[in-house]
DNA sequence: TTATTTACTTAACGATGTAAAGTTAATTAA
DNA sequence: TTAATTAACTTTACATCGTTAAGTAAATAA
């Protein structure tokens, strides 16, 4: 059995393989700049193959969006020994626009771009987004556990924190804001927005 | 030289003929179906001539995203009339999120396409963007004289407003919270989302 | 009447995603 | 050991894309 075990190896090989090339070249040159053949060419093997090993270009970046996801995780790991949730949910704030700022790239490819959905659309459930999301809305439940965000529904405020924060990044990402804003305030803008959060947060809450 | 003014007259018609073929094919069929020899075909006239009256295809995208624009502006323009800053804010939230939820094609290609915005890196001014951010703008520092947000920068905090409403609809526009909220909070949740900073300004403002 | 300009088209290039058919080598069955 | 089958990969091909360069025919100017 030993020979079906070295090519199932050789499979899952490949299939990384691919995945490191398109990562590259997305991170590299974006994602227009990462088409099947400039993957296939950077592996040396035929723009076809990758058909065997994803069903569509859609699929390739599914996965890549899946990693960010992964990652994302990552960055959020500390903030679990955070123990006073209030805290943590204003700590998780930064970390979340930190992420968007050191990854922009892959930020885009995890929020914003159609790729990936066509994939996920497929899928039944999304493991992955849902394990961000509950970090969130888990400490969402403790403040309000501890007398904050009296009255509103967890859910709900768990994903308008979310668009706050994810309209930042997306808008410094997509480049909506330089042309409107002065020169000073634009420099820095997605912390400074942040800390206005955090301060909004700080200044709506009605701690008994 | 009347003559000279109706070629003048011809150009306008042709050039008009090409955005609202543009306009129609992207509204209907999205962006990636809108190529340019899609619409040449579609008012009957060669794929080249286009390129006679618009520099590239994302110099057609920059029109209709001004169109974009003049049309959130007439949105915007009902406000005007509220005299009550603070409530205007809050009005404006709600008039930005069924604007983008009323026109979601259009306010994707405003806020988080790629295409318009290397045609707008060319331009020096962009009037149109500056015209809503300023009408924003104008409300907070209203706000801040009637004694809200004490202490805030004004640009700073409008750019969090604009960030709150725009990450709402971005997120629900590109799909992202389908598969992470539950069923019943997902439904209407742009409308719950923009009612919840609204109350998150109700809350958090110390006026004096 | 001839020359020039304007408005447009035809043809072509290099690139894209992807499907179908072909090939070669490894494995299995006889 | 040999023939048949399967697996892994490639070649070829198609339709489409944005865009450039060269051509054409009609309108205008000289």
């Amino acid at each position: 059995m030993s020979i079906a075990e070295r090519k199932e190896r050789q499979k899952i090989e490949l299939r990384t393989k691919i995945l490191d090339a398109a990562r590259t070249l997305f991170l590299e040159q974006g994602y227009e700049q990462t088409s099947i053949r400039n993957i296939a060419d950077r592996i040396e093997y035929s723009p076809t193959t990758i058909y065997l090993y994803f069903k569509d270009k859609d699929d390739v970046f599914y996965a890549l969006h899946q990693d960010g996801f992964a990652l994302l995780r990552q960055f959020m790991r500390p903030l679990e020994h955070v123990s006073d949730p209030f805290e943590r949910l204003k700590a998780l704030s930064k970390v979340y626009t930190t992420f968007a700022m050191e990854n922009t790239e892959l930020y885009d490819l995890m929020f914003t771009m159609p790729a990936p959905m066509k994939a996920l659309a497929e899928k039944e459930e999304w493991t992955e987004g849902d394990n961000a999301f509950n970090f969130l809305l888990q400490t969402v439940r403790e403040c309000q556990s501890q007398g904050y965000f009296e009255g509103m529904d967890a859910e709900v405020l768990s994903y308008t924190v979310w668009s706050m924060v994810h309209g930042i990044c997306s808008l410094e990402i997509r480049g909506r804001c330089v042309k409107v804003l002065s020169e000073a305030t634009y420099e820095n803008i997605v912390s400074k927005a942040t800390a206005q959060v955090v301060e909004i947060l700080d200044r709506m809450h009605t701690k008994r």
